[in-house]
DNA sequence: ATCTAATATCTCGATTTCGAGATATCAACG
DNA sequence: CGTTGATATCTCGAAATCGAGATATTAGAT
């Protein structure tokens, strides 16, 4: 067994690899859970957002996925040439685009994401419910925190550069 | 204030929501703090791992920084561009390639690491020190859990074609 | 009304990452 | 020994993502 830790004595970093560790062993679950259907983990990402919450501005889906807007673009460029997504102009703004499910996307959606739930269900199962719930406040806070703290710091000079 | 919740009344669904905002969130201080330092996340990755760990095969600095092999070649071939890491053939086995830093390597990650882990205080702050230990715990068997499930299930078949 | 700053979306080129597969080596076992 | 299966690294082309900036619109202040 090679079950050797990682060293950062300090807690806080230590949190931070934990974290990243755990990211990405339960994406991985979501990543091969959604290429099962054919579609990649943005893709499924926009027609999950739109299932459960109607119809949505273009920038409204971007904070949800979690990708900047020109990814978001991107994505939703092979949704709607796929027949899944359709784009509509807002009438109260005029700048915003709003995105809904076609009857074909609501049709996938509605097959696949019990299928997908499913399998995240099983991705966290090895924590117990009541320690989930612990894990899910822990982690609004820190989520909360981080993103106030990032906000607040636009101020990061650039210190030195490594090499030419 | 729109701090509307997303609302899957499930739990599981819900802690993979909150896990990936949380990792989005601090991640992005990472991003940017490292960006100081005209490095990428990954280059980063691999110094840091050899400044702490000393020399190591290619494949355990893969696991560490958490990307696919491919991309290792990819990132390590810049950081030997660069001049910042040294590969070399292992002796003891003639598949592995043991990765090093070379003398400017090491003065670049010893210079940055200081200053990148104060970031990462930073913006992990907002959980107080026992919550942090907590969250550690809670992570590491969420985490260490779904990477046995997911080794478990080489098994999902493709089971629909959402389009062609 | 006008000016300025903020927001929403998109374009385009560059970077990063992946996935599948090629090659070489090692390990285990008969 | 020879075979078979696992592991380590790398190549190559495709896909995903980003970043900077262009454009249009709105909101806020004077």
């Amino acid at each position: 067994m090679k079950r050797s830790q990682a060293p950062p004595r300090d807690p806080a970093l230590l949190l931070w690899v934990v974290l990243a560790r755990a990211f990405d062993a339960v994406e991985r679950h979501s990543r091969a859970s959604i290429a099962r259907f054919r579609l990649g983990v943005t893709e499924f990402g926009v027609l999950e957002v739109l299932y459960h919450k109607g119809e949505l501005p273009v920038c409204e889906v971007r904070r949800r996925i979690l990708v900047e807007s020109s990814s978001t673009t991107y994505v939703v460029d092979k949704l709607v040439k796929r027949g899944l997504v359709r784009r509509r102009p807002s009438a109260a703004d005029r700048r915003v685009t709003l995105l809904s499910l076609t009857p074909a996307g609501r049709g996938v959606i509605r097959r696949i994401f019990p299928l997908h739930a499913q399998s995240m269900r099983q991705a966290v199962g090895a924590l117990p419910s009541p320690e989930q719930r612990q894990a899910i406040d822990l982690l609004r806070t820190l989520g909360l925190g981080a993103a106030e703290r990032h906000k607040a710091s636009v101020d990061l000079e650039p210190l030195a550069e490594p090499q030419t």
